[in-house]
Order: structure tokens, then C-alpha cells, then sequence
DNA sequence: ACCTCAATGTAGCCACCGTCTACAAAGCAG
DNA sequence: CTGCTTTGTAGACGGTGGCTACATTGAGGT
């Protein structure tokens, strides 16, 4: 084995990779920086050279977070061959597939919008919902949404997706339901938005 | 002073007070049981007698917080004076009101649901949201809310909520607009539950 | 080719934390 | 009064995050 050398050479980009694996499996709780420079065979300082302190760590992370749910949320608005409300209901559930397999991921990810000095992870986390904002704005063009300041329109109908989200993953609602549940609150939500 | 004896004789209502309180003010991260046994004057390990781990006293504070917030949805249903469109304002103003002052402790509540052995906070749980399926019934039966299983008209209303409650705390949505903001997630939701 | 120097990793320390166990004090039931 | 249970205390252990001083490395200028 090509024992690496004393500079590892990619260790911020490994410890992230390592990190978000047990965040996601484990929950933030235990990720411990200790224990994650043991796992990737470094000493303990080793990644205050890359991340200032845990919180740093954990905002990388959330920024991270977003760039992946931004490439789920752009890949399922990629197809546009369907109509307005199938595209809808396909997005939404590529949002809260995306929060439940990755429920610690997410409050991490919300948790960070809040601190002070995470301005990475607020602009991350804009590019992410960027394709919402387009969708409203084409559902608001054909008709199926009603007309006026996007963000009026569009507001609850994330909210009812995160809210979703929020209760499947902390087991309000049972996840067997997942399809069911994404089907009524996207039919409640067009009909809330829609024109009147 | 009456300096108090060896027994404290109410250590467990004065541990989960004071915890309460740091969990609000400062997030459940900076809640040590050390410094709270500190803060109420009692040794390091006295805590243990009264609650097995943190964990436990996170659960019990859980436990209390809906009880709290069964408290103030029950306040929002009491009078029933108004029409069922304002009452669904109202008591959705609480519990929004709620979960924003309290964001720590309702993430806290929530967290509790998929632990193992939690079973009182599920029940106190549901007994804080009993109030919310009573309104829902009394919407159907009054013509303002769709007929068919309470559930599966309440959980969008409920998502829309909840989800509203989580971007304000977390930031996403600004906190000044939280008016506003409860008044048209609530417009949408009774548009979309509203019979078809 | 050499030398400097910034970047990166290491080793050891500190205070703090949660948990465990052995012990002390207080209340209570007979 | 006596013994038992409850409640609080004291001290120890391993683990953690953060800090500082030091070691190693690689890259760029001469």
C-alpha cells in the first residue's frame, strides 16, 4: 500500500466525505473530531488546519448539503415533458426523499442559516432553491398558479412540503405513508395556489 | 438565608425549570448537567438521582414543552365566538407563535417522537395536539373543510404549519413578516382543504 | 542546486463534560 | 430507637474540543 506521506494531501476534502457519513447515519451528535481524524488516520489537530472549530466543520457541511439537494431538486425539474402539476409533485418528492434519507443532514443544514458568519452556507442554500422559484414561475405562467409576487405564491406550498418533511422524519407521520402524504399535501397545496 | 438542608426536597421541578430556560435562551448544545446542578446549587452528580442520563432530562423537558403548547393551543380554541376561519387563524397564530419563541424546546419535542423509550413525551404529544383534530371536525362539520377521514384533510393544514414554523426559526423566512406570512399559509391551507 | 518560508500535520496540555461507584446525610416506617 | 430507602456528595475515569509549541514537507525565488 502506497503509505501516504506526512501531507495527506486531500484532507479536508476526506474528512467532509467521512463526516457526512456518519452525520447522516448517526446523527450530528456523534460526529466527534477526535474520533473522525482517528478514522481517517490522522492525529487530532490535524483538522483545525482545515475547519477553525467543530462549528466550522458542521457548516461545511450544511453548505455541502446544499449543493447535493440542488442537484436532486434540478435533476427531477430536468424533464419537462409533463404537465404542470406531475413536474410539481415530482420535485416535492425529490425534496422530501432528499430530507428524510437525510433528516440530520437537513437540520443541519437549517440550523446553520441562523449563525453568524455562515454566509457560504445562505448563498448555498439560495442556489438550491433556485429551481423552486423557476417552477412557480412557470406554474404562474400556464395558469395553474395564481398570478401576483412569486414568493406569495410559493411560500406555502414549501411550507407544506418541509412541513412534510419535517413531521415524517421526526416520526409524527409514519414513513410507509411517505407516498400517500406527498400526494395529498401537493393536490392541498395546488388547489390552495391555484387561481380564484 | 434559611440555607437549605442536605435535601433539597424539590430538586427535580427547580433542574427541569432551569433547564428549560438555558435550553430557550441558549439552545439544548449549551445545556450541561454539571453546570446546571452549578446553577441550582447542588453537587455535579446530583442530578443522576432524578434523571438517569441527559437524554432523560431532554425527554422530560420534551414531555413538559407539550404540555406547554397544549396549553396555549387550548387558550387559541376556548373561545368559540368567531367563525371557523378565524379560529383556525387563531389557534394557527399559536402555535406558530409557539414554536418561534420556544424553536429550541419545539426541536427538542420533536426530536424526542423517534427515540427509543420516549413513550410519555408521545403521549403528552398527542394530548397537545387532540385540540387541533376537534377544530378540523368542527371545520367539516360547519362546511368550511372537506369531508372524509380527519387525517387526511388535517396533515396538509398541519404540514403548512409546521413547515411555516420551521423556516421562521431557522431563518429563512424573516421573522417581521411572521403576520403576513401565518395569514397566507392559512388562506392557501383552508383553499385547499376547503370542499371541492 | 539551494534556501527560505508558508502550509500542513503532530504531540502534549488544559478545562470541561457525562457517567460510574463508594460513601454520607436525612427522612420514614416499624 | 432502629434499620432501610431516598437523596445528595466526593472523587475517579475516559472522552472531547480547543490551544500552543514543534516537526515535516513542498513550492517558489535566487
Amino acid at each position: 500500500m502506497a503509505t501516504r506521506a506526512y501531507h495527506h494531501g486531500n484532507l479536508r476534502e476526506e474528512l467532509l466525505d467521512r463526516a457526512e457519513r456518519t452525520v447522516v447515519e448517526q446523527g450530528v451528535d456523534a460526529l466527534s473530531l477526535r474520533e473522525l481524524a482517528r478514522e481517517v488516520g490522522v492525529s487530532h489537530a490535524a483538522p483545525r488546519r482545515h475547519f477553525a472549530d467543530r462549528d466550522a466543520l458542521l457548516d461545511a457541511l450544511a453548505e455541502q448539503g446544499f449543493a447535493r439537494l440542488g442537484v436532486q431538486l434540478r435533476g427531477a425539474l430536468l424533464p419537462d415533458d409533463d404537465a404542470f402539476a406531475a413536474r410539481y409533485v415530482r420535485v416535492a418528492t425529490a425534496y422530501v426523499d432528499f430530507a428524510t434519507e437525510h433528516a440530520e443532514l437537513l437540520a443541519l443544514m437549517f440550523r446553520g442559516k441562523q449563525r453568524p458568519g455562515a454566509e457560504a452556507v445562505a448563498v448555498a442554500a439560495d442556489a438550491a432553491f433556485r429551481p423552486l422559484f423557476g417552477l412557480v414561475a412557470e406554474g404562474q405562467a400556464c395558469g395553474a398558479l395564481a398570478a401576483g409576487d412569486g414568493e406569495d405564491v410559493g411560500i406555502p406550498l414549501y411550507a407544506g412540503l418541509h412541513g412534510l418533511a419535517s413531521l415524517l422524519t421526526a416520526g409524527v407521520l409514519p414513513a410507509e405513508r411517505r407516498g400517500e402524504l406527498i400526494e395529498g399535501v401537493c393536490a392541498a397545496g395546488l388547489r390552495g395556489a391555484a387561481p380564484r
